[in-house]
DNA sequence: TACATGTGTGAAAACGGTTCCACAAAGCGT
DNA sequence: ACGCTTTGTGGAACCGTTTTCACACATGTA
């Protein structure tokens, strides 16, 4: 069960150990002949190089770490699939850490990745701090992140103009014939929250909709809160004959909650959702919502992370956007005739 | 940028490089004077030890392998999420790989791994070939399968009776009068795939139903296939009141091609699926399902997987069977009333 | 007193690779 | 015939740890 070394491999080849790390990496000069009686070795033995000890004599682990908030909302496995891929491709593994949009855990899955020497990370922060991220800039370790970007600190980014596509999609709802349009937020601190809540605000103002701040919640990205916070809607008596959810798992939510209280999407509530995950084509109503590029946006965080990697540590910090869109599916019906009447006073089911 | 190492702590502290090393691992003799010297040294130099270095001395990465057949199959989510927070209480990491199904990346991703030197791996194996897990056998590598058993091989395994819970599923729609059911099962080959397929022939057969091999298609897992062979189903112009997918992803393509065909889910069509993924419980109608308990079965098979790397490597393999049970929901309906005529008077209500 | 035992420390040998350096032989231009 | 470059190979240092061994000094015991 020993183990077969590349020393074994060199003795069972009769030659040098150095000879035998040259045929592995193909530097410096191998006569064929030799090279041939290496290879065969190899084979009879069955050998296989320690990447540990590779690793730690290069200073390169050709992996790279990939820090998630939460891998069973469909967005990240597809973002995943992205990282994976790319890093594959270009001989790399990927160590994919789940912090539960938990900073702590954050903290802790860095550590751990920094100890067993990453060349790099492919990052969504769970939180508005700065500081780990700054603490791999400091240590010269490059990072991208991706969906969500940092306040406070210079670093490659892969992003999409979630301003503008909150705005689209609440123009859409506008534009169907809504007035009364709630809003369901992410975490407050993300600047993906902020951004999506300032395109609705804008796109509010720019039709001359008034805001209304009873209509605004928070939610944590994940379904329950989207149900929950679609009750209190509800619960509120407030008006409400749309709303619009900061992604698709809350739009989701949302949906079921208004279907429990005995309404119907998109006959009296209208749904929009951001992110276009598998799911949302699927439901019934299907859920007309802001398309990212998931794959591809992780896939691209890759490309520029081992760019970074190989080559110029300098350079001002970069930063892609990708190209998002609006589809339009079941969940918000056709345009609205008799706005304002329909939904007064309807109770609980 | 130069990375500290314990030599620069050691030199710092002024004590030797043994002594370092003894306070990190808490290993040997220390005073509580050095020690404290020694701590602070590594505060000041802010010192991370190399866990390259530390796993090519001590021969153990304190890292687990798992791989996956389709990380956007949301089962699998749920079951790595299990595995990573049992491996991180244990102070393991995770390396995700995802296989696509797809034997030759398997392979690749047990190659890289192995050269990673992880300490063990989880595994649901993407074919019916046994050669992979043989090979880590051989090579006294811990491994725990999970979801599917491999013939042929002697190996830790965490599963579910899927006989008898496809028995159950079957025998649910049986008892509600159906008895034209067709059933989606997934790749032939799989051991999954078998049990399932001989669970709904048993339960057809303790009926007294006769068993219609018209009735029976194969499918991949993924939601398309399922999709697929619905429709064929309907188009060959069978008589089908029910069907049964071997998974969730494919029963939600199959109800969504009842759908599409123009009949109702589950007045015209009732359908059951296996392996309730949050998804089942949120479409309209909310699926009927054999419920696994994915995160279990992950931490679980880590736990298994941590017996065997911490101690006897001997011992045979061990088979945990998981508890799984029938969710009833929407997708169903109630009792059928009109199969008298529909069916061939069977029965009675 | 002498001797085992317990405590505290450092030197040096692994671990399994890569890579720099030295050296030898061959080919080539003058 | 001479030096110069190109090929081909082996020796040894090094990467950053852990761990074995040796040794020094206390302390308790016979």
């Amino acid at each position: 069960m020993k183990t077969v070394t590349i020393k074994d491999v060199a003795r069972h080849a009769k030659v040098s150990i150095s000879t035998v790390s040259r045929v592995l990496n193909e530097s410096g000069y191998v006569s064929e002949q030799t090279s041939q009686r290496v290879w065969r070795a190899i084979e009879a033995l069955n050998y296989k190089p320690n990447q540990l000890a590779r690793s730690l004599t290069t200073g390169r682990s050709r992996t790279i770490g990939l820090v998630l908030p939460d891998i069973t909302n469909p967005f990240f496995p597809a973002v995943a699939r992205g990282v994976e891929d790319a890093a594959n491709v270009n001989g790399y593994t990927v160590i994919l850490c789940n912090t539960d949009a938990d900073p702590e855990q954050e903290k802790a899955y860095v550590t751990a990745l920094r100890e067993k020497r990453v060349d790099g990370f492919v990052f969504t922060v769970s939180g508005p701090d700065a500081s780990t991220i700054l603490g791999l800039i400091e240590a010269d370790i490059p990072v991208v992140v991706i969906d969500r970007c940092v306040e406070g600190a210079s670093v490659d980014s892969v992003l999409i103009y979630n301003e503008q596509w909150a705005y689209e999609a609440t123009m859409h709802l506008i534009g169907l014939g809504h007035r009364a349009i709630a809003y369901i937020n992410g975490p407050d601190d993300l600047t993906t929250s902020k951004e999506r809540y300032a395109g609705y605000r804008k796109a509010l103002a720019d039709a001359g909709v008034s805001f209304n701040p009873a209509l605004v919640r928070t939610g944590d990205f994940r379904y329950p809160s989207g149900h929950a916070r679609m009750r209190e809607l509800l619960a509120s008596g407030q008006e409400v004959t749309a709303v619009f959810a900061a992604n698709d798992m809350m739009a989701i939510g949302a949906m079921r909650a208004i279907q429990e209280w005995g309404l119907r999407v998109p006959e009296d509530i209208a749904v929009v959702g951001f992110d276009d995950i598998l799911l949302a084509s699927l439901i019934k109503p299907s859920l007309t919502t802001i398309s990212q590029p998931a794959y591809h946006m992780g896939a691209l965080a890759v490309e520029m992370l081992l760019e970074r990697i190989g080559g110029a540590q300098g350079g001002e910090a970069r930063t892609k956007i990708c190209h998002a869109r609006l589809v339009v599916r079941e969940s918000c019906g056709g345009r609205r005739e008799e706005f304002g009447t329909r939904n007064r006073g309807v109770g609980q089911p």
